[in-house]
DNA sequence: AGCACGCCGACT
DNA sequence: GTCGGCGTGCTC
């Protein structure tokens, strides 16, 4: 029997895995995730390592092949079960097990190598410039090179010395042995958490609030262990919710995960947390450096905290007794990574909850289609938060529609009912804002006159212009001519949808000359922090419109805006996939959540051009069931997830034409897999963008109902791939159910 | 990362 | 010729 091991070097070299033989005396003792000790290079130096894998054969020159040395003792649970949660994202998503081993494991990421390493000039000025003197008579060039440098400064980088003055490690021991220098391995323990006094808090929740809590500690205490969705909207205070439970939790000793969108990390969330849970509370996020983030996994593994709160990545956190995942905004599509291995933080958080006796909370104002079609089916356990927590009353919210107001002469993108809305705000000094909806756009071609949207006649999702005037399907490759008159009504007011928040801007400075204007997009965000400011700008109450494209839906909670005016709604409606009708009713429901945070009850305005189109309907009414219920007759009579799954294979190769042979091949291969399973092959069609920097891309797409098949037709096109060399020019990966 | 190998200039 | 610095390449 043979181990497959990955060393635990850090280096990028060393990232892969290495065979050792298994003596008889470990035979049948050794499992995927263990911690071994191996001996490794020239001088088989002790080294240790993490065992993926088990096999009868060894692909290796056995000669070479040499044995594991023993188990190492400490520290092997919480690894074990992060390798098996690899294992498991391996199987599911596909790519290598390294790449799924890089994602879980916190220790060898590369960027570990800039836990600041130092080198420390030991003599004094005199002695050093004789010592520089004596490199250079004796023409020891390297030597010199470093002892100069050390001169100007007696301490300097590791990487800065290696890779800017080229000096090799070999140099740098040299003249550490000869008591020159010592390297110094900074290992700032930073607690970024500062101490605070714990308030107390006063424990008065709503009845919604206080069912849900209580329902849990039953569940959990019973020993039950499910996944909760509370399907809650804007304002119900889901936060207190998530933080009794982890309470809960934290007080049977255990340790809670709570993943937030990035963009959702406000200072107002964070406070709460720490108010409630002190400095047993660590916070990731991006601006930590590599090495901070280490620290706070190490922290957390240490038993020095009890949550963690980050990111997608902060799944991962190496809690010895994890008791709760929390995951917010359930919906964002931030928790799929877009890296192999292309997982989903919501499914690998029920795996790895179910794996380490955990519970799994998702919460969301608008759940996606996913979580809700589990809940429907009974997998997850449906909560409801209909009320807001603090007597707010939800906003009134009227559509327009834009083909009237074109008709009756207003050519203008505010239209007479937002603009009368906003004079009313303006003299009562309340807040506006102004959601210019642009995600996700890509060029579809619309009739202004009775809002049709040219459409692909095979997959009911909206054909994109590309810049050689023809219309493409990007899922299954159907090309047409670019129409010249709307088919629906023949009229020739027919184009591409474009304006953007500049325009938007000028026209309401033009409108309301007295009027205060912030806008806010990737033009003035572009400055570090300018994020930050925008917004408290507007907080403060320094402006009296917010103009600005979705990030200004997202987190902040403004008290005096009363009114909200979604300019185009259509935008995120049609782009070219089949998710734009989620989209858009995720935002648009968002955006009208975010008037009347105060004591007023607000108003929301929707512009659109489609206003029968039932994303559209939904929102204005702020009916998330009909919504769901219309949205799911969708995904199931087009065999879109949830209702089936999809498997998406990206193909990129700088050859077109090798590209093209090798997409037929793998369709054909794919096909024979298949066999009598029911699934549908689609494609080769170009993504989005079908080229980048002078790589082609062509992407395949299955469809079945069946997630295992989809699993096992992965399985088989791996090994067709490894197998076969001409796909070596090829990079494939594969995406479930993608974003 | 750490170790050995081998090239190349310097010195006996 | 030999010695030793220094870059290169490999590690199951």
């Amino acid at each position: 029997m043979f181990a497959d091991i990955i060393i635990d070097i850090q280096h990028e070299k060393l990232d892969k895995i290495f065979q050792y033989r298994i003596p008889e005396s470990l035979e049948g003792k050794l499992g995927p995730g263990m911690e071994v000790l191996v001996p490794f290079g020239k001088g088989n130096r002790q080294t240790k390592g993490y065992v993926t894998g088990l096999s009868e054969t060894c692909d290796y020159d056995l000669s070479k092949v040499k044995e594991v040395a023993g188990i190492s003792e400490k520290g092997v649970e919480i690894e074990a079960k992060l390798i098996a949660l690899a294992a498991w994202m391996k199987e599911n998503y596909g790519g290598t097990m390294l790449q799924s081993l890089k994602t879980v494991l916190p220790i060898r990421q590369k960027e570990n190598a800039k836990v600041k390493k130092r080198l420390r000039l030991l003599l004094d000025k005199e002695t050093g410039k004789r010592q520089l003197h004596y490199y250079l008579e004796k023409n020891q060039k390297a030597r010199a090179r470093l002892m100069a440098a050390l001169l100007d400064d007696a301490e300097l980088e590791y990487e800065l010395v290696t890779k800017k003055l080229n000096i090799t490690a070999s140099v740098i021991r040299a003249l550490e042995e000869q008591g020159v220098l010592c390297v110094e391995t900074e290992q700032v323990y930073r607690n970024p958490v500062k101490q605070t006094v714990k308030e107390t808090y006063k424990l008065s929740y709503t009845q919604e609030q206080e069912q849900i809590i209580r329902r849990f500690k039953r569940d959990y205490e019973a020993g039950l262990r499910k996944t909760y969705l509370i399907h809650g909207v804007t304002g119900s205070g889901k936060t207190e919710v998530y933080m009794e439970m982890i309470r809960t939790v934290v007080d049977m000793g255990k340790q809670a995960i709570v993943l937030i969108p990035e963009i959702a990390l406000t200072y107002q969330t964070v406070m709460r947390f720490y108010r409630r849970f002190g400095d047993r509370v660590s916070i990731m996020n991006s601006r930590l450096s590599a090495g901070e983030r280490y620290d706070q996994m190490m922290r957390a593994k240490d038993g020095e905290v009890d949550v963690m709160i980050g990111p997608r990545s902060a799944l991962f956190t190496p809690f010895p007794d994890l008791g709760l995942i929390v995951i917010d905004e359930e919906h964002e599509s931030t928790y799929k990574s877009e890296q192999t291995p292309r997982y989903h933080a919501r499914e690998t958080a029920v795996r790895r909850a179910q794996a380490e006796g955990a519970g799994v909370v998702l919460g969301s104002a608008t759940p996606s289609m996913e979580a809700m079609y589990r809940a429907k089916k009974g997998e997850y356990v449906l909560c409801q938060m209909k009320n807001r927590s603090r007597m707010q009353q939800l906003a009134d919210v009227y559509t327009v529609d834009l083909r009237e107001e074109l008709k009756s002469g207003n050519r203008s993108i505010l239209s007479r009912k937002l603009t009368e809305l906003m004079r009313d705000r303006l003299d009562k000094q309340e807040q506006i804002m102004l959601f210019l909806n642009r995600r996700g756009y890509s060029g579809f071609l619309s009739c202004r006159e009775c809002g049709h949207v040219i459409k692909c006649p095979h997959c009911n999702v909206s054909l994109a212009v590309h810049r050689d005037g023809k219309m493409r399907c990007h899922y299954c490759g159907y090309t047409q001519p670019r129409v010249k008159k709307c088919p629906e009504c023949g009229s020739s007011h027919i184009g591409e949808f474009r304006a953007g928040t500049q325009q938007v801007e000028d026209i309401v400075r033009d409108t309301f000359p007295s009027a205060r204007v912030l806008r806010m997009d990737m033009d003035t965000t572009r400055q570090k922090d300018a994020h930050e400011k925008i917004l408290s700008a507007f907080a403060n109450e320094e402006a009296d419109i917010l103009v600005g494209t979705q990030m200004i839906v997202k987190g902040h909670d403004f008290p005096n805006v009363t009114l909200v005016g979604v300019l185009a709604a259509d935008m995120s409606l049609y782009t070219d996939d089949y998710r734009s009708g989620e989209r858009t009713f995720q935002l648009l429901t968002q955006a009208a959540g975010r008037a009347g945070r105060g004591g007023q009850k607000g108003e929301a305005v929707i512009q659109t051009y489609s206003p029968e189109h039932y994303a559209v309907v939904a929102a204005a009414a702020q009916d998330y069931e009909a919504f769901y219920e219309e949205e799911m007759r969708y995904r199931e009579l087009m065999g879109y997830p949830p209702a089936e799954n999809l498997l998406a294979l990206f193909v990129s190769c700088e050859n077109e034409n090798m590209l093209e042979k090798g997409c037929h091949y793998l369709k054909e291969y794919i096909l024979r897999v298949k066999g009598k399973r029911r699934a549908d092959v689609i494609g080769p069609a170009s993504p989005g963008i079908d080229k980048i920097k002078d790589v082609y891309r062509r992407v395949i797409y299955v469809k079945s109902a069946d997630y295992d098949s989809l699993i096992v037709i992965k399985d088989r096109v791996e090994q067709y791939i490894e197998i076969n060399s001409g796909f070596d020019k090829m990079r494939i990966q594969f995406d479930f159910n993608p974003l």
